[in-house]
DNA sequence: CTGAAAGCGCTTACAG
DNA sequence: CTGAAAGCGCTTACAG
């Protein structure tokens, strides 16, 4: 039982202590190769005893690998719900963790993919791992020419991409279908970029639902692409214009905003009007009333996205397409 | 202008290129040694034509560093403010690329530093940034004991920690002290978890505004250590029973809520009661009325917390403690 | 100013 | 079943 060595006990120290070669204990802890029971067990109880952990730059050196994925979030902190990038987070580290990976952060705003290329131009990384999706992807065209393996949380219809995503659409065409159902009509779509992916799939729905119901849906109550709050601001102005019955929101951010411009404006909801938002977050949670949403598991899709991508580096073969569940919370704010 | 080799180029690629050794392309590139300007340039231009990269695990190997720092979040997203850590993360990332060095992720949720011991154990980082801080705290102790160089975000009272903090006590004496110029006299303290060091700061700031203008803070109108919503719903219920003029919240997390609950009551802000938060995050931001609160810059303290790290892995002596400022924001909440 | 050689701590054909 | 040796891609005393 000694203790405080200041120096890290590697390999050779191991083999020399139990008069053996480095290649035999190297054996015996990776289980690679033959090796005779009663070595491995004197190996594999000596390191225990003198907790020996393999230096796993070296291995990863020797290997030509590096046992870490690179995962890259977003760096708009307006535009999304942080909440699900830390819980994504923490279930890909649960995985990454288990298979012994680490997590390098590479923090990129949309415009600017240069720590993305930093991480992978220093070759850190066995695999990436993007946190959203655009329409037209520079992350995923620099990744595809790179020829580095990764998933991407989202959709993409780029060629030969791996992709895992909750299945927003569906989800987007169920809340509609039953806002419909409750006899509005006259509904409002109010939201994002066009630009990422989720936000065509949330449209999508949304006209799904209408076209299912044998509806139109009306493209005066049509307002995507508002980059800023004043926009925000001003469209609501315009749904109250026109008489909708009901804004659908899509995503929390404009959702907390048209609640506060409702607020300003004394309209009451759901008596005045009712709201329903396309995501869920904790920024709407203190709500008053409470919001009619969408709820997606985002532990499970970061989960699920790493065991792909570790796959993926293992050389195996996975489904291209991963599409995941989701619920409908009925709320006050459509009561 | 080759294209597409798919083998990455190697230092002996270079050196054999150039008709000279190993030591000498290396030496070029690091600057370390003597070296003829006119090889250096030679090296430096063949280098650059053909986009070769030093192979950074392999460097590190050799100098036994990694070039990698790990941060280490929160992992309870309910209890923090997302975008302060984003935003700092960000600061983090921009000095360490500087100095080309990547971060390893760890999510810690406060009772499980095991993530942290894995990447430590791994010896897969030179450093730690720890971004927030306990009174007792087991991460600190941990990095203590390995001896590995770290700095906290946050403050410490451990002994030889260097620490990086707005100045929470400076920042909440100065509100508290406004609010009290205000002719507010009942002011009731609502909030957080006294674990965390900078709820301490919080208290420590309100006490000392109360003392240097000769008035007692009353500890009947002290809630701390709310654990949940429900406690939140209760103390508010109870603040306004004794009649207070005034509610500080020590987060957002908590203001959100107690802002709720008010609502709920109708009980008008600030017509009725003033309120206040020891932070301004987002989730407050749009609030009707908007919420008088502190503002400190998250940016910033990832910057200055990462700058120290790598003084102190490059084994330079650095400050113990540093202490950034922040502003008061005065709004409509305590008109 | 430059290079041969040993070393960082592992792995892995290749022999035996 | 086990080991000597070469190799992963760098750096760095040590010589010259």
């Amino acid at each position: 039982m000694e203790k405080e060595e200041k120096k890290n006990i590697t390999i050779a120290d191991v083999a020399e202590a139990l008069g053996v070669s480095r290649t035999t204990v190297s054996r015996a802890i990776s289980g690679k190769g033959r090796i005779g029971k009663e070595t491995r067990d004197r190996v594999l109880a000596y390191i225990e005893e003198h907790d020996y952990k393999p230096n796993v730059i070296a291995k990863g050196l020797a290997q030509s690998k590096t046992y870490n994925l690179c995962v890259v979030m977003p760096g708009e902190y307006d535009v999304v719900d942080l909440a699900f990038f830390q819980e994504c987070l923490f279930g890909i580290q649960e995985i990454a963790g288990m298979m012994e990976y680490d997590l390098l952060l590479s923090i990129c705003k949309s415009n600017d993919i240069s720590p993305l290329e930093r991480i992978v131009a220093n070759r850190k990384v066995d695999g990436v791992l993007l946190m959203r999706t655009f329409v037209k992807d520079t992350q995923i065209e620099f990744l595809l020419e790179k020829e580095l393996p990764f998933v991407t949380i989202g959709s993409s219809d780029y060629e030969g991409v791996v992709s895992v995503d909750h299945n927003h659409r569906s989800a987007c065409r169920e809340l509609t279908s039953i806002i419909l159902m409750k006899q509005m009509n006259k509904i409002a779509l109010i939201g994002g970029d066009e630009g990422y992916m989720v936000n065509r799939s949330r449209l999508g729905g949304f006209k799904e639902a209408h076209e299912k119901m044998g509806r139109k849906s009306d493209d005066a109550l049509l307002f995507l692409n508002l980059d800023n709050n004043i926009m925000v601001d001003k469209k609501v102005d315009e749904i109250l214009n026109q008489g909708a019955d009901c804004i659908l929101c899509m995503d929390d951010a404009v959702c907390s905003r048209v609640l506060k411009k409702l607020r300003e404006k004394h309209v009451k909801v759901p008596d005045d009007i009712r709201v329903a938002s396309f995501y869920n977050s904790t920024v709407l949670e203190n709500n008053v009333p409470t919001i009619t949403s969408l709820s997606f598991d985002a532990k499970e899709i970061g989960m699920v996205a790493c065991r792909l991508l570790l796959d993926m580096i293992e050389g195996l073969t996975v489904e291209q397409k991963t599409l995941l569940s989701y619920e409908v919370v009925l709320k006050e704010s459509t009561e």
